[in-house]
DNA sequence: ATGACGTTTTTCAAACGA
């Protein structure tokens, strides 16, 4: 089983490299972030065509939203309402012969690592901590993808140094998101198959002059599993080619392959 | 670290991203 999530970035401004990334790709399973787009306004006829006709879609104007597409039939999902807010940022589907698959979309958290001046800083600390709860609680097989905004390890991020006071690499985050993982067990999918003395980013900014030579990369994207599930993943890859596609999103695809 | 870039919207400027 294929699986593959991508920070899109608005998914209507980028179906030809969506297109791309099926066609080259062939994932059973792709999760999207950043969609952008309400539920009746999403490209389902798009992706019919595409050959991922089965579809799970949480989404609101102009901001966040996710979306799941399946080759085979979604024969349930469901969201969560995390922090009560009302916006898009979870949908979770179950595939027949595949564990649970969460597709998140974590808030980025703003400019200022304070959770008093900033309050975009402490709903992402507010939501780490439902994660937790949430994985405390949590039974059975799942699989937990998606842009979880923070770069968790030294080497997860371009100069550890110049980055510890920047969001998405700060202490508290780092320590939220080990709690998180701890809280269920969570296996790190990507660093089973990339050594953590090894830079591994899926995110560079738009900002770059040259964003593949500056190479000033974040791992923001994950793919996490149970610890009933350790063994199961065979094949791991971050599709860094796609961030320098045709009007590209910042984010990289991360691919990984199942064996279930 | 800075500055610079891209998407969206009751647009042509501002909010947001990370």
């Amino acid at each position: 089983m294929r699986l593959i999530t991508w920070n899109i970035n608005s998914v209507r401004a980028r179906l030809d490299i969506v297109a791309q990334l099926v066609r080259d790709y062939q994932p059973d399973v792709l999760c999207l972030q950043e969609t952008k787009v309400q539920d009746h306004m999403f490209p389902t006829g798009f992706f019919e065509e595409l050959g991922l006709p089965h579809l799970a879609i949480h989404g609101q104007k102009s901001h966040h939203g996710v979306a799941t597409a399946s080759k085979t039939p979604i024969d349930d999902h469901f969201k969560i309402d995390w922090c009560e807010k009302g916006d898009a940022r979870h949908i979770a589907v179950k595939v027949d012969g595949m564990p649970m698959i969460h597709n998140f979309y974590v808030p980025a958290g703003g400019d200022e690592p304070d959770p008093v001046i900033n309050d975009k800083f402490a709903h992402k600390l507010k939501f780490l901590d439902e994660m937790t709860s949430w994985s405390a609680d949590l039974d059975g097989d799942h699989i937990l993808v998606g842009d979880l905004n923070i770069a968790p390890y030294e080497d997860d991020v371009w100069d550890h140094k110049k980055l510890l006071k920047v969001v998405s690499h700060t202490p508290v985050e780092v320590e939220a998101m080990l709690k998180l993982i701890e809280a269920h067990g969570w296996q790190d999918i990507m660093r089973d198959f990339v050594p953590k003395d090894q830079k591994l980013y899926s995110w560079w900014s738009y900002r770059a002059r040259d964003w593949s030579a500056a190479d000033k990369g974040r791992r923001l994207d994950h793919v996490w599993t149970s610890p009933s599930l350790k063994g199961k993943a065979v094949h791991m890859e971050v599709i860094r080619d796609a961030r320098g596609w045709v009007k590209p999103s910042d984010h990289a695809p991360v691919l990984v392959d199942f064996n279930f």
